[in-house]
DNA sequence: CTTTAAAGTTAGCCTCGGCTAACTCTATTC
DNA sequence: GAATAGAGTTAGCCGAGGCTAACTTTAAAG
């Protein structure tokens, strides 16, 4: 089964909090806001699929293939906060969208706004 | 209930498909590729949540709250593919990527990008 | 008039991805 | 050493939204 737009929303949850520490499914429910069972059942689907490791202690830690998808959607989110933040959009707002948008643009897209908002800087 | 996405994807086939003609529910399958049950429910809310009419003959119409949001998802693809299309993706993808952002787009977004592509045009 | 084809509906299956209730397991604290 | 708190799991519910199989209804064609 390849990966669910929710599996995404998981897996980029994961880089963020790494980035603060060591992780555990109970980080993921506050973080995204979900119940125990939830959390609980998308890591073991997640790791099933070899998207991440778990070791006894409960510490979670994405694969090479978890961080490659955790990394490209993250990347999403931020060019398309950028972008839309160059429009005038509010951090918020551009954030908010930014998070279910993130998962739809194709790579072609991404990379035509990448190098539009890399020319535009200069 | 409010609308879902799919919701959406159906107002916005039958605003299309009315430029073409009247729009029975078999139009709608082959539009959008489903099968006639998956359509026949779909109608069935649509209609139950007074978002379109269906006559005894089967032709569907939009009523003007049903307009109204398959008017703002229109608008929003066109928007959508029209950026990314400036920026140098190919109509096809872009198109694609429009069909899946324009359900996730606010409307100080779309209209943040709206005010830059007419600016950019003059 | 009967047969056939097209359109629509009904019944019911499946997956996804939330949820609660209730359990287990581990580790700390008195 | 027993009680408690925190983390995780199991069982099972629910809605959304696809699907197939099989039925009905209507209209056209022989």
């Amino acid at each position: 089964m390849s990966i669910q737009e929710s599996g995404e929303m998981y897996l980029e949850s994961i880089l963020v909090l790494s980035g603060k520490g060591a992780v555990r499914s109970i980080d993921i429910c506050e973080y995204m806001n979900y119940s125990k069972p939830s959390v609980s059942r998308a890591v073991g689907i997640l790791k099933k699929d070899g998207y991440i490791t778990v070791d006894k202690s409960g510490y979670i830690e994405l694969t090479s293939s978890g961080y490659e998808i955790a990394k490209k959607i993250y990347d999403r989110h931020k060019l398309i906060t950028d972008l839309l933040e160059m429009l005038g959009v509010d951090k918020e707002t551009a954030s908010e969208d930014a998070c279910k948008i993130e998962h739809h643009l194709s790579d072609k897209s991404f990379e035509a706004i990448k190098k539009h908002i890399e020319n535009y800087k200069k």
